[in-house]
RNA sequence: GGCCCCGUAGCUCAGCUGGAUAGAGCAACUGCCUUCUAAGCAGUAGGUCGUACGUUCGAAUCGUACCGGGGUCGCCA
């Protein structure tokens, strides 16, 4: 049990008692109050707005309230003292002693700690990229992002299964397998020059289409897709990322009964046989206005409604995405999380309402969107434009940065922000650069476990903690932020934020540089003190803590933690 | 024009899902190296949380409108 559990649990017992059993009606009196690490010290190092909630139900003040809470919460062994302040507020200020035991407590569950979580069977879907080029900086912003909430949910005791989509069919493979057999034919043309909307330009092609020997349509496409996916998986790879699951579109369509999916559409009313509005972009020049299968989505605050199945009887996309997406159902997760790029955003009412409501089960189903990644090159911005071929690969910027610089960039800010990645800051040695910082952190730890080692010749097996030596208010603070670790992790899967926990591990880092320096300042606080066994043991047990936390923490986020730098 | 996202210090971003006097880092200024790794540490300064209403004991956080920036509006994916 973490500590802000422990004092909800007294504070709801204390409330009871004093309302005599009068607000039992209260569900759960621990989920309608907080206790919380107030934003400035003189508030106290918890602190709890009960007495404001519950004031009007008691019908007392809740300055008063808080008075009678007080008085029996301060008979508490662990409460020094109790402020009240503000409009009702309680501050506790507690004693070393509890945080020493907090301490203790948190490394003795360290390995095996228990989340306490009802596991959750979930299915996470990202990248999914067209098997047609090359990753590039976007994907690999939905590749990590998905990666990293995988695994927090893991770590947590989730159920998660990683999921590629391969749209394996459809027009784009149309105009892969055209642009191939382009290539084949017309052996030194450039297809920048021609400048076609019917071909992909770039180099990436051509070197494909000299290894296809086949001439049969569906042939080269099984043949080059399968090429591309292989390049696309060694790209994700290279960032530590690896599907559970592929799912090629090809299958499920060619899998499915459409007649049965179509009756059901209309039966519910979802969709109808209609005409659409011509369309007013000229993308499709080969449009004509006929029936067909729509979907009601301007129910769904779309502005008209979409195609289900072209009038070649070929299905649309939007179709084979509802099959793909209720196959997730009928395999029984009870989460489905997409993430995909902020180009999508039109497409995610439409797709969540239709698998909602076409869904046997009641499942979550919820859809990231990634913003943009602009790169820049020492402040310069670099142009891309992947309608012309002349973009920056995924495969590139690891090249230029590697993983940990990436993944850790990626994962640092929220999912829908847009992130200005340079490639000279994410290189730099030095504060600027979080992820280095939080590995240097570790690689200091080390350093000093290896001093150690040296000048005290003890048995590292001896548990050496003389929890009383932990006296500076930097230590208690590190402490308090050290057995937060796995509430930030539970935070970080309940709201799928993996940049809670980059966050958490920058602060950490920065708290543990602080304290190092400090010894800079007064020998004294020096965590290595060469003539003091029990200070210099206590403070090493602290550190020691402080290296597990990091190594931890990345190594969920799947970033290296290097022992030396 | 419709829909979606964003707007917090000069810059890059947090802000524990409604709490008290809004926090870090960078840049600026001031100290600290014969070192437990200066690849670092300490200190100073910096804000009308885009604007305006509303919801309530209380709003950066929730709602509405507007302003500014981005995305998107196919039978493509």
């Amino acid at each position: 049990m973490n500590y802000f559990d422990y004092f909800k649990i007294s504070l709801s017992e204390i409330l009871k008692e004093i309302s005599e059993e009068k607000i039992n009606f209260i569900e759960k009196i621990e989920d309608s109050f907080t206790v919380e690490v107030p934003s400035k010290k003189n508030f106290g190092e918890l602190s709890t707005n009960i007495a404001m909630i519950f004031s009007k139900q008691l019908k007392m003040s809740p300055r008063d309230l808080a008075e009678l809470i007080s008085k029996e919460l301060i008979k508490n062994k662990y409460v020094k003292d109790i402020d009240i302040a503000g409009p009702g507020f309680i501050n506790l200020f507690l004693k070393k002693e509890f945080w020493h035991q907090q301490l203790v407590n948190f490394v003795s569950s360290f390995d095996n700690y228990n989340y306490n979580v009802k596991p959750k069977k979930i299915c996470v879907e990202y990248v999914s990229a067209n098997p047609t080029g090359m990753l590039h900086i976007g994907h690999a912003r939905g590749a990590v992002l998905g990666d990293a909430i995988s695994s927090i949910l893991q770590e947590v005791g989730h159920h998660v299964d990683k999921e590629y989509y391969i749209n394996d069919a459809g027009e784009q493979i149309k105009k892969l397998v055209k642009t191939i057999i382009y290539h084949k034919e017309n052996p030194n043309s450039d297809l920048k020059k021609i400048n076609n909307d019917d071909y992909y330009p770039g180099n990436y092609l051509v070197g494909i289409s000299s290894t296809i020997n086949k001439v049969d349509n569906i042939e080269i496409s099984n043949e080059v897709t399968e090429l591309i996916m292989k390049d696309i998986k060694n790209d994700l790879k290279s960032l530590g990322i690896s599907h559970d699951n592929y799912i090629s579109e090809k299958i499920m369509a060619s899998k499915s009964n459409i007649n049965q999916l179509k009756k059901k559409l209309i039966d519910k009313d979802l969709a109808y046989l209609g005409f659409q509005d011509e369309p007013d972009s000229q993308k499709n020049k080969s449009w004509k206005k006929e029936k067909k299968l729509l979907f009601r989505s301007s129910n769904y605050g779309d502005d008209k409604d979409r195609a289900l199945i072209k009038p070649n009887g070929e299905l649309t996309y939007f179709m084979t995405d509802i099959i793909y997406h209720l196959n997730k159902v009928e395999r029984g997760y009870d989460i489905l999380l997409n993430v995909w790029g902020a180009d999508h955003s039109g497409y995610v009412k439409r797709l969540t309402n239709a698998t909602l409501q076409l869904s046997e089960k009641k499942i979550n189903f919820k859809i990231f969107l990634t913003g943009l990644v602009n790169l820049y090159n020492n402040k310069k911005l670099l142009k891309m434009s992947k309608r012309s071929g002349n973009y920056l690969t995924l495969k590139d910027v690891y090249n230029e940065v590697g993983s940990d610089a990436l993944r850790f960039m990626m994962i640092s800010r929220d999912a829908r922000s847009t992130i200005d990645f340079d490639f000279q800051s994410v290189q730099e040695r030095n504060k600027d650069n979080p992820v280095f910082y939080v590995q240097y952190a570790y690689a200091r730890c080390k350093s000093l476990f290896k001093i150690f080692k040296e000048n005290f010749n003890l048995n590292s097996d001896k548990n050496a903690f003389y929890s009383n030596n932990l006296k500076l208010n930097e230590e208690i603070d590190l402490i308090k932020k050290v057995t937060n670790f796995h509430n930030v992790l539970l935070q970080s899967a309940e709201f799928y934020e993996p940049h809670r926990v980059t966050s958490y591990l920058y602060d950490l880092a920065r708290m543990f540089h602080n304290y190092w320096g400090l010894g800079k300042i007064n020998p004294n606080n020096k965590i290595i003190i060469d003539d003091n066994e029990e200070i210099t043991c206590s403070r090493i047990f602290l550190v020691n803590i402080i290296s597990l936390v990091i190594k931890k923490g990345l190594r969920i986020i799947k970033i290296n933690c290097p022992e030396n730098m």
